[in-house]
DNA sequence: GACCTTGATTCACGACCTGGAAGAAGCCCA
DNA sequence: TGGGCTTCTTCCAGGTCGTGAATCAAGGTC
């Protein structure tokens, strides 16, 4: 039983999010049409817009004429109101990006990572954070969180499992709060490139999507109902170790016929060079060169690549029933570009009808940049959440 | 944005819900716990539980002595408020049962079904409810609700397609609605049955399950923080279909190398026939003699049975990192009663290590007649979610 | 039978949303 | 130029709700 109580500032707050989160969301919206969107009466509407104006957190901007009366004054949020911080820990880099409540870039911080132990990642992020916020003249109080992806599992927004990196249980949100007073929020890379494609890229408007990401591995972001979906222990979202090819080749993660094996560039490149074919060192570039190649060999590889993918869509299609697929990722992007009519053709395939006719299947919008971007709205959704109530 | 205001009005609405579902789902219930488990004041629960009482919703159910103070008053959901019933419609039979709120049955109508079209079901179906309202002298104005459970999609709680018994957008609900008073749910069965087992069987208690039904056929039923996820227009769980052996055997769907194929019932016997094994025509006695005979081919086919089998359990792990997953149909339990623990390994073999420990596999427990009493539990989920609030 | 402990109820209070009335701000037209 | 009109916004009285402190209730202990 999760259910909680609710007391009368519980309906203020409540209230106060839903405005907030409309303004946000739905761009500049006037009074008025707050109170048809919200259902709210427009005496509260006005009461909760003045408060907030009060507060800072949104801010008149301009009117709009209506139809010979009284014009409509707009509301935002304060693009400066707040900022927030967005961190993507990598395997050979920490990239750290300061933005403002619009979401646009302020500073951005590169730092080549040479091993990735916790302490170096946690000195890192430090050093970025503290660069962003110094040389955009932000005073740190003003940062209202900093949003960090890493590659791995995130229990509890705390502690952090990452096998590729070698970590376990590491507890990262408190080290790194160890150094900070600006408040620290953990999750996984895949999910915030999925967050980022939600609010700016190909998920924008639908609410059950499954944003499906291709590199040298494969994994996913599920998001049901809106929200991103974790299940019970934050590792939900493990599309690239589904069987799908039973008794099939072997994984790196150890098992048989995992969708990563067949459909993730290293494990293209490795049925490409088994069957005699050949290609440079450099994966991505290897990648675009088999794509490119015009070879029976090269063909049939890359067609046998669309068949696999299409059947781990199509378990998603049928297992999850999502209205949208979002594929990303370097290698599903390159993929995507060429075939993306084939490789929806063959999802009907292997899926069953009814749920194939509702989703659509497009390409992400944003490249891979974007996942500091999507830690970023963390401490957004936040401030929306708590409707502009700040520490 | 599905935002909405709340008003002081939804503000008790939701309190009364709180408290009632408490009551309901934590047993008897004194005024003096309820104030700790939702954390509302004691004025505010004395206030809100009198009310109930009032309403003939909650009654006291005696008392228990307290540690040399005042003896705390039982708070139980009165049984005879109001009756639920639930209807499972089969392919060959039509089963309609009336329970009290406390979920005992009072009565029961089964009525054989020779052609499942849709006005004979729902000639089948009103006549049962009328029979069980009759027979155990409940005025229909006490019902409140019927739960109907069909083997097929139900969107928006009102039209069904159901391949198996080629229904197509049937307006099963508007159809029922035209000949009772009372309110009809619809839903599928498979999700009804998750229903029952998530409230009376093996699902108690967790929170993210997957139900896995094997019989003829495969699926499943989700659940998810709670609640079963039914996907962007309520087809997700169809797990039987998830391909598992790319190119491999062809599905009664169409595709080849569905998990159906190789773990329902009738594609394992197949598997077994075409191997040169020889069993009765009688699907389910068959099944048993195959499980039961102790040859070299009775024994792979089932050996691979279970390997597929736990390659598809493997896929949901990674997939939905359930808590539990809990396996039935008719299939499913004769499979699981033999050879659980074998199951449970081979999952291990095919899942990420990090879910595979943190998910528990297990039967079901209440047997494949539970369809009607999940189905029977829609009702009471609305009574819940309004607070005791009736028609 | 006085006192203690614990559970349940009462009541004044402040916080909240609402509907209707009033105010504000622009446009139109004589 | 000013009155009237339309539309957006704010103000105010009224009613609902949960809370905390005080009070009442019901049993045990000595």
């Amino acid at each position: 039983m999760e259910v909680r109580r609710t007391t009368v500032r519980d309906m203020r707050r409540s209230n106060r999010s839903v405005i907030l989160t409309s303004i946000y969301r739905e761009g500049p919206l006037s009074r008025q049409e707050l109170t048809v969107r919200t259902s709210l009466s427009a005496a509260s509407v006005s009461n909760l817009v003045g408060e907030l104006i009060a507060e800072g957190v949104v801010e008149e901007a301009g009117s709009v004429e209506s139809e010979g009366g009284r014009p409509r004054v707009l509301l935002r949020v304060a693009p400066t109101f707040r900022y927030v911080a967005g961190a993507e820990v990598g395997e050979t880099r920490v990239r750290v990006e300061l933005f403002d409540l619009a979401m646009n870039v302020l500073a951005r911080a590169d730092q080549p990572i040479s091993s990735p132990t916790p302490d170096e990642v946690v000195k890192h992020v430090l050093e970025g954070l503290s660069a962003v916020v110094t040389s955009s003249g932000v005073r740190p109080e003003q940062v209202l969180g900093l949003g960090v992806a890493v590659s791995g599992v995130v229990e509890d927004n705390a502690v952090v499992d990452a096998q590729t990196l070698g970590w376990n249980a590491v507890p990262l949100a408190k080290m790194l709060a160890e150094g900070t007073d600006i408040p620290i929020q953990l999750d996984n890379g895949a999910n915030m490139l999925g967050q980022a494609e939600m609010w700016f890229g190909a998920g924008r408007g639908a609410s059950d999507v499954v944003v499906a990401l291709v590199g040298s591995g494969v994994g996913s972001a599920l998001v049901a109902g809106g929200s991103s979906y974790r299940g019970a222990r934050s590792s939900a979202g493990e599309w690239g170790h589904m069987t799908i090819v039973y008794g099939g080749r072997r994984c790196r993660c150890g098992a048989l016929g995992c969708l990563e094996a067949y459909v993730g560039a290293e494990g293209v490149l490795d049925r490409y060079r088994q069957a005699g074919g050949t290609v440079g060192a450099d994966e991505e570039t290897a990648f675009v060169e088999l794509l490119d190649t015009d070879s029976e060999l090269a063909a049939t590889i890359v067609d046998d690549t669309i068949g696999y993918l299409a059947a781990g869509f199509a378990n998603l299609v049928n297992l999850v029933n999502p209205e949208r697929i979002v594929l990303g990722g370097w290698a599903g992007l390159l993929l995507g570009e060429r075939h993306l009519d084939t490789l929806r053709v063959e999802v009907g395939k292997h899926a069953l009808r009814r749920p194939y006719e509702q989703v659509s299947i497009v390409l992400c919008e944003l490249g891979r940049d974007a996942v500091a971007l999507g830690a970023a709205t963390l401490p957004v959704v936040r401030l929306l959440r708590d409707g502009g109530a700040v520490r």
